[in-house]
DNA sequence: CCCCTGCTCCGTGTGCCAAA
DNA sequence: TTTGGCACACGGAGCAGGGG
C-alpha cells in the first residue's frame, strides 16, 4: 500500500543484486553435494540434512555476531565525542533493554538501542530506560541483500509504530545506518549525487545517515502518518547532527 | 580457602519466510 | 502487506573441579 510516491528510503536493493543472489543460492543449491569431503552420494547428501543444517549454521553464526555493528556504532561514536559534539558514551551491557548511552552536550541522556535489519519481531523488544531523556533506535543491518526499503518499511510502520502506541513507550527517533551504508554492496544514492557528503570516520568513508523522527507524543501517532511526512527519512551529515 | 579454568545452561537477539 | 514462528549462535551466569 503505498501513500506516497516518496520511498521511505532513499536506498534500494538494486534487481541486479537480487537477481545475482538468486543466481548464485541456485548455482550453491545445485553443486551442494559436490562441496566437501562428507563422501555421500547425491541422495545420501539430500537425505542426511547436511546442507540445510549448514547454511542454518552460517545463518546463526551471521545473525548472532555483533562484533561488527559494535566497531562502527562505537567508532561513530568516538567520532562524535572527538569533535565534541557529544561529551561522552557508554556501553550498558547485556542486562538492560538498550545498548548504549550517550551524554549528549547539553548534559542530557540519550540511550540508544542498536538493531539489525528492522524486519522481525526482535524489533519490537526494547525498554527505554528511565533516565534517558531521549531514546533513539539504530537500525544497523548486516546482510547485503536485504531489501532497505522492506527493512524499512517493516520496522518503522508495521513494527515499532504499533508498539509504540500499544505501550505508550515514546520512542524520539529511528537511524538507519550501518557499516554496509556506501559499499559496494549497498551504494548510498546521497553519495552518489554528492560525493562531498562522506565524513571519513577512522578508516571508513561514510554517507549520512537516514534519521526518521517520531512523534514526541506516541497518542498522536494513532492518526496513520503518510509516508512522505511523519517518516520521511533526514538526511543529515554525521559532522554536524549528534543523534 | 582462594583463584583459575572449563563446562553447561539459558536468556537474548538475529533474519527469513510461511501463514493470515 | 502484516504477523508470528522458527532455528540458530552468542555470551553471561553459575557451577564443578583442580591446583596452589
Amino acid at each position: 500500500m503505498a501513500l506516497s510516491k516518496s520511498p521511505i528510503i532513499l536506498c534500494e536493493l538494486r534487481d541486479e543484486t537480487k537477481q545475482r543472489i538468486d543466481a548464485y543460492a541456485e548455482a550453491l543449491q545445485k553443486s551442494a553435494a559436490q562441496i566437501g569431503d562428507h563422501g555421500l552420494t547425491d541422495a545420501e547428501f539430500w537425505d542426511s540434512g547436511l546442507f540445510r543444517s549448514a547454511i542454518e549454521k552460517i545463518r546463526g553464526t551471521q545473525a548472532a555476531t555483533m562484533e561488527e555493528k559494535r566497531n562502527f556504532v562505537e567508532a561513530i561514536l568516538d567520532h562524535l565525542q572527538a569533535r565534541g559534539k557529544i561529551r561522552g558514551w557508554l556501553s550498558t551491557g547485556s542486562g538492560e533493554r538498550h545498548d548504549y548511552e550517550v551524554r549528549l552536550n547539553n548534559a542530557r541522556v540519550c540511550a540508544i538501542e542498536t538493531k539489525g535489519c528492522l524486519d522481525g519481531n526482535n524489533t519490537n523488544i526494547f525498554e527505554r530506560p528511565a533516565n534517558a531523556d531521549e531514546f533513539v533506535i539504530w537500525s544497523l543491518c548486516q546482510n547485503p541483500g536485504s531489501d532497505p526499503a522492506h527493512n524499512a518499511w517493516s520496522g518503522i510502520h508495521t513494527r515499532l509504530s504499533a508498539e509504540i502506541i500499544h505501550k505508550k513507550q515514546i520512542v524520539n527517533g529511528v537511524i538507519i545506518w550501518d557499516m554496509l551504508c556506501g559499499t559496494q554492496g549497498r551504494p548510498c544514492p546521497k553519495l552518489e549525487q554528492e560525493p562531498s557528503r562522506a565524513t571519513t570516520v577512522g578508516e571508513r568513508r561514510v554517507p549520512p545517515p537516514c534519521i526518521y523522527p517520531r512523534p514526541r507524543h506516541p497518542k498522536r501517532s494513532l492518526i496513520p502518518c503518510r509516508r512522505a511526512e511523519g517518516t520521511a527519512p533526514m538526511h543529515l551529515p554525521v559532522s554536524s547532527h549528534p543523534p
